[in-house]
RNA sequence: CUUGCGGUGGUGCAGUGGCAGCAUCUCAGACUGUGGAUCUGAGGAUGAGAGUUCAAUUCUCUCCCGCAGGC
């Protein structure tokens, strides 16, 4: 049986339904997994991802290999029998390899060979190397490793841009390499998935597609967007890519995203998404409606003795109400980032569903502008 | 009744004879392969009255209010 399936295509946009079959279980596409960099979210834990509401979870979140290879170190990972049985999570994992961090002014430097980091929790220098990560994911357990890739910032020179798009190509070719290697000499079903890069270039994404996609990866991820450039730019850059991308491989855009953005993509034809945006929404008091955005530190919300949302099923929405989330944010920011951040996920679970729902229907574009138009909505 | 100290945004505090600052707060936004009380804008005050002075939030006087002590 294949690793990714197509069980259905919309008649009217590039949207479709599948499965994903992995170690740890089949989970259909497309789907949106939060963030458990450290092997856990922030002010939310497992338990909490496992019973957003009374019918909903997350199906699959994603880890940072290179930060839990820092800590708790990967031989307590091992020890404990695997990142999942770690953070004691049944469903699928991702492993992100670091490359993004790059970025965030972790790193030292990069050359051809890697990625020189310093340990963000004892200052220790580290180069990241293809086989290094290699070797790290597969130790995890994770069900799906990503390849090192090199990530160039936004607003980038084309030159830049070209260096870090060649590194992640020879980078690419040779975690392939390696991955096939470690599989096979360890038993392991771990996935591994390729990301394109090339920056804002369509040129750039274009070549990177191509080369990507002729590897032999079970998946291909697009990287380097959403990282502070207009949306537009975003769209440009996948719709540069996709072309380039085989449709019966799986496609996942790394790091979307907000809402409207996820429904943008999905009608492209991407089928796996990450991103710290609804959670970090919800941190900062945003809360996620079919109406549009909440902001629950407003004043006005003192005096609401209603839900967050009429109908929602998640946890928070059941128990507690506007009024008294308003007050947690004021003397308990932990609880309130816990609850406001299980609504916000609850929300991104179920409008995915929502979107199967629609794809399975054809009636994909419909749900979208129809979404689109509530959420917009002007108060 | 009396003595001393004090009254500055909603709150808590600076400061100055010449554009009144800070923190918090309120309002409007932002956040995208997790920088965990975040970031960007905006709003809002010299207790009342008189005097000295070119100019008073600042110096003087009266009143009002608060705090501490004395009778």
């Amino acid at each position: 049986m294949p690793v990714f399936t197509i069980l259905h295509r919309d008649k009217q946009t590039n949207a479709r339904r599948g499965k994903l079959k992995t170690a740890h279980g089949t989970i259909e596409t497309p789907f949106f997994m939060p963030a458990a960099t450290k092997a856990t979210g922030k002010f939310i834990t497992t338990d909490d991802y496992n019973n957003l509401g009374k019918n909903t979870k997350v199906q699959a979140m994603i880890c940072n290999a290179f930060i839990l290879s820092c800590k708790p170190g990967i031989d307590v990972i091992k020890a404990a029998g695997g990142v999942h049985s770690f953070m004691n999570f049944k469903g699928v994992v991702f492993t992100d390899c670091g490359g993004f961090q790059m970025s965030r002014s972790m790193y030292e430097h990069k050359s051809d060979k890697g990625i020189h980091f310093r340990n963000p929790f004892n200052n220790q220098k580290i180069i990241l190397t293809p086989q290094k990560i290699m070797e790290i994911e597969l130790a995890l357990g994770s069900d799906v490793a990503m390849m090192l890739d090199d990530m160039s910032g936004y607003g980038v020179s084309k030159e830049e841009a070209r260096i870090a798009m060649n590194n992640t190509h020879a980078w690419g070719s040779l975690s392939l390499r390696i991955h096939q290697e470690l599989r096979k000499k360890n038993k392991s079903k771990q996935l591994l998935f390729g990301i394109v890069q090339g920056n804002f270039y369509p040129d750039l994404r274009q070549e990177s597609a191509k080369y990507i996609s002729s590897l032999d990866f079970d998946g291909i991820a697009i990287g380097g967007v959403a990282i502070g450039e207009p949306m537009e730019k975003m769209y440009e850059a996948v719709d540069a890519a996709l072309p380039y991308i085989p449709t019966e491989k799986p496609r996942y855009v790394m790091g979307v995203g907000s809402p409207l953005e996820i429904l943008e993509l999905i009608g492209r034809g991407i089928d796996c998404f990450d991103s710290v945006f609804p959670t970090q929404n919800a941190r900062h008091g945003t809360m996620f409606t079919r109406t549009g955005k909440m902001y629950i530190m407003q004043t006005a919300y003192a005096f609401d003795f209603t839900p967050l949302e009429a109908g929602c099923e998640c946890h928070t929405c059941q128990t507690y109400t506007k009024a008294y989330l308003h007050h947690l944010s004021k003397v308990e920011p932990g609880c309130f980032k816990r609850l406001t951040s299980i609504h916000n996920l609850c929300f991104m679970m179920n409008l995915i569903e929502d979107v199967k729902k629609a794809i399975k229907n054809d009636a994909f574009l419909e749900f979208k502008e129809e979404f689109k138009k509530e959420f917009c909505r002007k108060k």
